[in-house]
DNA sequence: TGATATAACTTCTCTAGACGAGTAGATGAG
DNA sequence: CTCATCTACTCGTCTAGAGAAGTTATATCA
């Protein structure tokens, strides 16, 4: 039987320790020591219960203390099984390098060209309306002044991996091709530079939580699975903020990395 | 009765949308939109039942959900409550700037004194081993080269705030005041760059998860917060890979920032 | 052979209880 | 008045079921 090797262990009735605990902490250690190896599936609700003398609900309890903590995926009709990593996209703090959008690529499908997967853009809108106090405050503006909002979901291979809300204020952007669906070769950092707004340097602000229902659905995330924010605000070599993007995505699929002078 | 005004609706029995979820979405939308506020105690799992008519455990998936997603705090024998945001810290990509060292403090203490806060270290241990092998990829040492570890915990005012490992290799380290307990004034940083290893930059590579319980045990962390870890490498003018340090903290206190130069 | 039905599995949702354990306010004894 | 106890309220753990819903392999039928 599948995972069968595993059940070795048994309760200790004399500890105070909640019995649904110390059979999470039994499989957790099984992951750990990849007795379990990831993929391979972990012996069903009925085998535990049989091998551990309980009910039901508390076999239910200690296998969703596993799937909290990412260890594993339950999947309807099927079993549960322990989670294989996703493979890391590596997000290097020079991604926005002039000289990528100089190839007339935006960010995203230079990346994408690098690890040869197919970029796909999905879910685009362009809108008009007035930005969130927070993206205000770091474009500089008074909270009443109209940017312009672009939402999109990126797919690689299909599958998607992020979502983005840029913001723009409206007077550099508005009939311009940053106000079209499509802004042409390089993206819109490309024709924010054509319009005179060289760009000097960005901020990124790195936050981590628990996805939102809407969030864990957009992003395809299995429970257990937190989100990376990350708002970036792009600054003009006179230095006003011209770009905010807001950005968020599967925890588990990425690894931000930055390089830092020590001055 | 805490939180009575928020029962207003009820479960649509035609409904495809399981129970439970559908008491977790009204509770949720209340929490949104500050009908139950930070704070505040949420309906009991009696009034629950009792409003909803539904049995015990049904309740009980709906609050587990709002708690996996970090909206709430259960505290056994008080209630459920709305979670309220801890401040946020917000770790600059200049806290290691050699002109903090310069004044004697070392980058945590530094920061403690900005905002006010007394600053503790935990925990301390200094050993030597062999490193993991992805520390040794980072240092370009081989994986049997000893590196000096020293493992800490840093708490403000009382309150555990992030887990640190550092890893030095054992030829920069060994008789020094790296490999004591108390590495002086400034910090380990200072002590290497009285040795000539003049710090030049350094890395950070940033991914988040879920705690494993020893970590949410070690930083006092509640369901659904997930944690930062943050690995830094730091070299020196020569190129070298000096240290590197692991750390994890509570990603619901932290915001790491970053400057990127535009090239 | 190829499609279909079935059986045997899996997890999911929900019920209806019982007792344990922590908290806090009221009560009563000293 | 102070302190201890009681009591009523929280949530936590666990039992023992039931039927629904999804998956998969097998057996059966055309």
């Amino acid at each position: 039987m599948a995972g069968d090797g595993v059940l070795t262990q048994m309760i200790d009735p004399a500890s105070d320790r909640a019995v649904y605990k110390q059979i999470a902490d039994h499989l957790r250690d099984a992951i750990a020591r990849a007795r379990l190896h990831e993929g391979e599936q972990l012996p069903s609700e009925t085998q535990l219960m049989a091998h551990y003398g309980v009910a039901r609900m508390t076999i239910r309890n200690a296998l969703r203390v596993l799937q909290d903590e990412g260890l594993t995926n339950t999947e309807h009709g099927r079993g549960v099984y322990v989670r294989a990593r996703p493979p890391v996209r590596r997000l290097a703090s020079d991604r926005f390098a002039q000289r990528h959008r100089k190839e007339g690529k935006a960010a995203f499908s230079a990346e994408a060209a690098q690890i040869g997967a197919r970029p796909e853009v999905d879910m685009l809108t362009v809108i008009e309306s007035r930005p969130p106090a927070e993206v205000a405050d770091r474009l500089g503006l008074a909270d009443d002044t109209e940017v312009v909002v672009r939402s999109r979901r990126y797919l690689l291979d299909g599958k998607p991996v992020e979502t983005a809300v840029s913001y723009i204020p409206a007077d550099l952007a508005r009939e311009t091709p940053i106000a079209e669906l499509n802004p042409g070769p390089g993206g819109i950092y490309a024709r924010l530079e054509e319009q005179g707004h060289t760009l000097a340097r960005f901020t990124e602000d790195v936050t981590a939580r628990m996805p939102t229902p809407e969030e864990a659905k957009l992003l395809s995330l299995r429970p257990g699975v937190p989100v990376f924010r990350l708002v970036r605000t792009a600054y003009d070599v006179g230095g006003r903020g011209v770009e905010v993007c807001d950005t968020v995505m599967a925890a588990d699929a990425y690894q931000l990395s930055y390089e830092l002078p020590a001055h």
